[in-house]
DNA sequence: ATTTAGTTTAACAATATTGTTAATCCTGTG
DNA sequence: CACAGGATTAACAATATTGTTAAACTAAAT
């Protein structure tokens, strides 16, 4: 049919990667890659020879693309509360085009020690470069008095949480019935970026 | 051996929460329920007919425990900024007694229509009712001109988010290896727990 | 001591799930 | 065209997982 050969590999790692994010390793069959890639079950082994293989793949590209948000996120150069929205607006705009990725890394993390020692690895290292940075670009605000003072590590954590967590929050409450459409799910989450950055901001600034 | 009869139904209860809240639905086995219990794997069957029945018990309660938290942390009768810093406190400290209780729920919200659907009738209503509240309290600050004008739900899900979130984190942080110890693990949480507090209030009150 | 009801056990059945293989198809190349 | 190689298929194999059953056991009541 419409089946142009070469690209079936493909094919199975785009079904693999919806229904792995949907449903987690556990959740999803082989048998369910193959039908919603469209082609033989026997060629999920041909290509990848395991389920494990397969998710392995998928799984540690993903929690390089969240790692990645963050580092993109926070290391351009620009005033101190200029970068803070910038750096929460951008991270807030990435989750946004794939809002179950926090959710999905953090859980496969959770439940597979092996994983887990394989991310530790990797993140690690880039954790601290960022935190470095940040703890730098504190200090001078703590010193010009416009900030009240923070570890790195909180006010990271703090950013993370809320932009996270808003996505988990629209996944619960948007994952229902067609009641609520698109329009209020896309509002909900304007509303949410907005309330982020003035959380973080208000939450640092120096009162009178 | 040791086995007092009569228990059986309970020591399968008990292992069965500690495995699906720690691998989830999918990843539990009903035989490791059993091994887990140190009963015959029949049993289980015997007790609760199918897999899904256990887990429907265990899931519904530990969802209305979830809410529970938050209905007991924000219905005490407090000047609000001490209702807000003791709920949020309250809440906080319900989560530690049991670190994955808000991910194990979500998770499972998330990836089962049905759970969904039965979360919504419980949830909903009860939420509605905190909103409610809340948001009368808000009112009244905004009007004396202490804190900035702030949807209730937006506070809610501010707090939610930090609350929740620090103990995702905590998994994370703390799920490797043994050279972060019990010590350290509880000055994190301590930590967190005051940050969160803080920039809660900080980022409510009104600046000069 | 017998009966009864609930409990437990081992063995089995049924299905789901992952993985394998040999035969077939297809496509480009000599 | 023949054929070499990868790509694909259907059928099978192996194991994991859930669920069932009939028989054995236990303790309390008669």
């Amino acid at each position: 049919m419409e089946q142009k050969t070469g690209n079936t590999e493909q094919l199975i790692l785009e079904a693999a990667e919806k229904l792995f994010m949907e449903k987690g390793y556990n959740g999803t069959k082989t048998l369910d890659i193959a039908k919603n890639a469209g082609v033989n079950h026997a060629l999920i082994h041909y290509y990848f020879r395991t389920k494990e293989n397969l998710f392995s793949q998928i799984f540690e590209q993903k929690a390089a693309q969240l790692l990645g948000f963050f580092v993109d996120a926070f290391n351009k150069d620009y005033p101190f509360f200029e970068k803070l929205k910038i750096g929460i607006e951008t991270h807030f705009d990435f989750l946004s085009q794939t809002p179950e990725l926090p959710l999905f890394v953090l859980n496969e993390i959770i439940k597979d020690k092996n994983r887990r020692n394989y991310i530790y690895k990797k993140i690690f290292p880039i954790g601290e470069e960022i935190l470095k940075r940040m703890t730098k670009a504190i200090a001078e605000e703590v010193c010009k008095g416009t900030i009240r003072p923070i570890k790195a590590s909180d006010l990271l954590l703090n950013i993370a949480s809320l932009n996270v967590f808003a996505f988990v929050a629209l996944q619960v409450l948007f994952a229902t019935d067609e009641d609520r459409q698109k329009e209020e799910y896309v509002k909900f989450l304007e509303e949410r970026k907005k309330n982020n950055v003035e959380l973080i901001i208000n939450g640092l600034k120096i009162k009178n």
